[in-house]
DNA sequence: CCGATGACTCACG
DNA sequence: CCGTGAGCCATCG
């Protein structure tokens, strides 16, 4: 049950576990899941990702994804807004709003 | 097994 | 956080 088959099934746990409100970076996830130098894999995952998970809360360091992304930008920011991420001049407020897991 | 891919990140300009 | 270039590494076909 809880056998975890390989990064990206940390990387699904891990995202999933994400409350309203908050976010996390690529890299932030990648290394909790074990490889600090995966966040590219983080992003492919989410690309091929078969599973309903809370994309919109991860971000690219600087506060934001557009690439690929549904609705870009726009689309995802109003997203994020809307479930209470702190937004500040159009960006995202990532000290006030990155989050991290329980360990 | 191997080559291509990528929703990243960092460095430099 | 723009443009380009390079590093990085799991996943896909």
């Amino acid at each position: 049950m809880h056998e975890f088959h390989g990064f990206r099934d940390r990387v699904y746990a891990v995202v999933s576990q994400i409350p309203a409100g908050k976010v996390m970076s690529y890299g932030q996830i990648a290394a909790l899941c074990g490889n600090v130098r995966a966040a590219r894999i983080v992003g492919g995952i989410a690309h091929n990702g078969p599973v309903d998970l809370p994309w919109h809360r991860v971000v690219s360091k600087w506060g934001y994804v557009a690439t690929g992304y549904p609705g870009g930008v726009e689309g995802h920011k109003r997203a994020l807004k809307r479930e209470g991420v702190a937004i500040k001049n159009l960006q995202i407020c990532m000290k006030d709003s990155q989050w991290q897991p329980h360990l």
